[in-house]
RNA sequence: GCGGAAAUAGCUCAGUUGGUAGAGCACGACCUUGCCAAGGUCGGGGUCGCGAGUUCGAGUCUCGUUUUCCGCUCCA
């Protein structure tokens, strides 16, 4: 089987065992939108507890906080998404390919550039030591001719950004004659924006409505609240905010299931730092949260990290944490050096000073951060892709089983009564009772026991306790494990004590 | 957003040159049984993705549309 062919049948399963169904499904769906049902819901939440306990409880100097998804519209002017995320995207009518407009000016005025150069290059070695390359470029016509022209683009490109203007963009392109280099034509479509962020308007009479966006990341509601959380919680530097929370990205395509969402939910630290210190941080905080992901089991060589060369405008380092998912290594973490751009801008725009006294520098400061943020859907779907097995048994027949890391499994124990009758449910009942206030569990007395026993391993249930006959003499009970399908026998009060063991998050943040 | 393919029961699919919608599994009830997807009886469930058109008649032909998959493109 292909991983294409096995990440189709992961997605059937996925809905077929309640974990993740197509949003609005009977209106015939709505793109890129995915809904998480009774099984996928448990297995999210169990990861966003694995990832909040293992940022706020186990570091004393990181807090959580949860803000709200509506913010005010300038905090996305400071954080760069109103100019960064309106890509001017262009399409080439012959080749059907399509470029940021702005990428194919840059390309060219680049090209230029290389020109000029080499023609400095040949008057260097004409002239050998003698050579004044600012003379030679006044004064040598080719060079003269080639600045000339990149002046005069550059400088319309530098307007037409400043002012977004787009159809100056298309302009230039066609000026130049830049070419697509696929099919050689300059035959454009007229410049389109994509804005990436959603919006929508608050207030209730229609004059008095202003546009607001839906958050495309969590983390500017800690970067605005940093000097709230700072001054109450009497954060000393080097501290961190976490939060867990829905984000949304209009993109233009959104496909491969839950791990490219228009709707989804991160989880993202930022880390407060002195000045100077951010690579340390970024290196510690890099190999923090790789540990956080090998500790859950799923294999090593599983996970990479993608060093970014090209780093976005706010980062003077960043990696990604990659997983090997049935369409190969991405992103599922970005752990990024962000410097102080963030509070530095909205200190600019919003006129408050966001600075940090260092008692020990005797000095202030706008702090830097190292920010973690890792997608919760991509998560799940990591869990789950790396969980889902087809297993041949001895016996010659096929079963599926979702080995899902046990505590973050969404049930953790299924009770089952051997047959339905003779107070073998009344037993099971009384169990069920009392495992019930520790752990998610399900009672099951419909079909044969094997049945029963398949139907728990698709959903990943680590434990099926079976109460049989004896079990009414001698207080035992049949426990059969998930991955190995081996059975022992247990008396009923130590359960509790067995199962937590293995599905305890507690011992899994233990070994952290 | 562009190009290609697909859509029939919860799932996997069949459905003849256009003529009364089917199977297996699953689901529910009862009987029998009891440690790795058992057997029997009975039963529920589909205006064939949606909307038009052609036709006496459309699951089937035509157009549009929605969703999904594949390839491009995009992913601060």
């Amino acid at each position: 089987m292909t991983q294409e062919e096995l990440f189709k049948i992961l997605v059937a399963h996925c809905k077929e065992y309640g974990f993740i169904f197509p949003s609005s499904e009977i209106y015939d769906g709505l793109g890129a939108v995915y809904d998480y049902g009774q099984m996928g819901s448990e297995l999210k939440q169990n990861i966003k507890q694995y990832w909040w306990n293992a940022m706020t409880r186990l570091n004393e100097n990181i807090v959580g906080i949860d803000s709200c998804i509506f913010m005010h519209p300038r905090i996305w002017e400071a954080s760069g998404h109103v100019g960064a995320f309106n890509d001017p995207l262009i399409d080439n009518k012959d080749s059907k390919k399509r470029y940021r407009a702005d990428v194919l000016i840059e390309d060219y005025l680049a090209k230029i550039d290389e020109k000029m150069n080499k023609e400095v290059e040949k008057g260097r070695k004409k002239f050998g030591e003698s050579f004044d390359e600012t003379q030679f470029r006044a004064t040598n016509p080719n060079v003269k001719r080639e600045q000339a022209k990149y002046d005069e683009v550059h400088g319309r490109f530098l307007k037409a950004q400043q002012e977004s203007n787009f159809e100056e963009y298309r302009q230039i392109i066609v000026d130049c004659n830049i070419v697509c280099p696929i099919s050689g034509t300059c035959n454009w479509t007229e410049v389109r924006q994509f804005n990436l962020m959603f919006s929508t308007s608050m207030g209730s009479t229609a004059d008095g409505a202003s546009t607001i966006y839906l958050r495309p990341e969590t983390a500017q509601g800690i970067f605005v609240n940093y000097l709230n959380v700072q001054k109450t919680g009497r954060m000393k530097i080097p501290f961190g905010i976490a939060q867990i929370g829905k984000a949304f990205r209009n993109e233009i395509v959104a496909r491969q299931f839950i791990f490219r969402m228009r709707e989804f939910e991160q989880m993202e630290m930022q880390f407060f730092i002195k000045p100077g210190t951010e690579l340390d941080w970024f290196k510690k905080w890099k190999e923090t949260r790789m540990k956080w992901h090998v500790n859950l089991g799923m294999g090593a060589e599983n996970y990479r990290f993608h060093d970014l060369e090209q780093l976005a405008l706010y980062a003077n380092a960043a990696t990604d944490v990659e997983f090997n998912f049935p369409f190969g290594f991405k992103e599922l973490e970005g752990i990024h050096s962000r410097t102080d751009f963030d509070l530095g801008n909205h200190q600019k725009f919003s006129g408050k000073k966001i600075e940090y006294f260092d008692p020990e520098e005797n000095r202030s400061y706008t702090p830097y951060v190292i920010e973690t943020s890792i997608g919760v859907d991509r998560m799940v779907l990591a869990v789950l892709s790396h969980a889902y097995k087809e297993e041949q048994l001895e016996n010659g027949e096929t079963r599926v089983v979702l080995s899902i890391p046990a505590p973050l499994a969404p049930v953790k124990a299924a009770v089952l009564p051997l047959v339905k009758k003779d107070g073998l449910p009344e037993l099971a009942q009384k169990i069920m009772d009392d495992l019930k206030y520790d752990f998610n569990c399900q009672y099951e007395e419909k079909d044969s026991i094997g049945k029963r026993y398949r139907r728990q391993d698709a959903i990943g249930t680590p434990f099926c306790i079976t109460v049989d006959h004896d079990s009414l003499n001698d207080g035992c009970v049949t426990v059969r494990h998930r991955d190995t399908m081996q059975q022992e026998r247990v008396k009923i009060e130590d359960l509790r004590s067995l199962i937590d063991k293995e599905v305890n998050l507690n011992n899994l943040l233990r070994n952290l």
